[in-house]
DNA sequence: TAGATGTTATATAAGTAATATAACAAACAA
DNA sequence: TTGTTTGTTATATTACTTATATAACATCTA
């Protein structure tokens, strides 16, 4: 897997990294168990602050995507269910703007189709490595 | 219709109004050719700046939701399709949350139908008004 | 021991969001 | 006409967010 930064995505640095490894969860490219890099060895990597790198990782487990220990670092536990209040709310937001440009039902419908599709097993740990 | 702030949002207030707009296009509460409230009055009613009202109407045009014109105001004028690339890109991420928590497929599209069905018929202006 | 790591703290700079005014031309109503 | 409203543009200020730059500390590891 590769976490990057894109300068031109006009999202923060530190949520563009959170939901990359989100995506990287869903897609099944990382698993539970799968270690993160530390937070001083990303930052070099991408060229960023180690603050930054650490503020995506707390969002992500607030979350409940991983743990964080001080011995073994950061690594991938799914905790919780998806919060079903805001979560929802975001996802009408994002279907209210093609359903109010016209787009069918069963188009919009399609696309979820095919994103889901592109996700993959939930693997637990084979050794899958963050970079 | 009712267009509101609320304060406990982490969203910008233009962004708010934004979708709220967005939304109710979808469900079909404003149409075709419904008139918005001047940004001067909608600022007064909601007590926040007009600037940040005109923000909203002025976000909502690039996107193709309304049209603004000097003489007759901010009415609905929905124009284009919905952007590919970053539109199913922040889905994908939406649809990532629910999937890389465990969330089933079928429970998902489950919840894509369910708000789909919360939208309504695009009605060419039936004079409905936004306050 | 020495180095790396998570954690916390403080400070600074740049960008964004929101407000406060002001001014102007065009449209409209008296 | 006069007066008001509206969209538009401009400037300035405040507060918050984002990102960086250091520093320090305790813990873990080689």
């Amino acid at each position: 897997m590769l976490l990057y930064v894109d300068l031109a995505d006009r999202r923060p640095v530190y949520q563009q990294l959170r939901d990359q490894v989100v995506e990287a969860i869903a897609r099944g490219d990382i698993g539970e168990g799968t270690r993160l890099p530390t937070t001083r060895q990303l930052a070099a990597d991408l060229a960023v602050n180690f603050h930054t790198v650490s503020r995506a990782y707390d969002l992500l487990r607030q979350e409940g995507f991983i743990q964080v220990s001080r011995k073994s670092g950061a690594a991938v536990y799914v905790s919780g269910k998806a919060a079903p209040p805001e979560w929802r709310a975001s996802l009408r937001t994002q279907l209210a703007e093609a359903y109010a440009k016209d787009m069918p039902r069963d188009d919009i419908l399609d696309v979820c189709k095919e994103i889901l599709a592109g996700f993959g097993q939930r693997e637990p740990h084979r050794g899958s490595s963050l970079a």
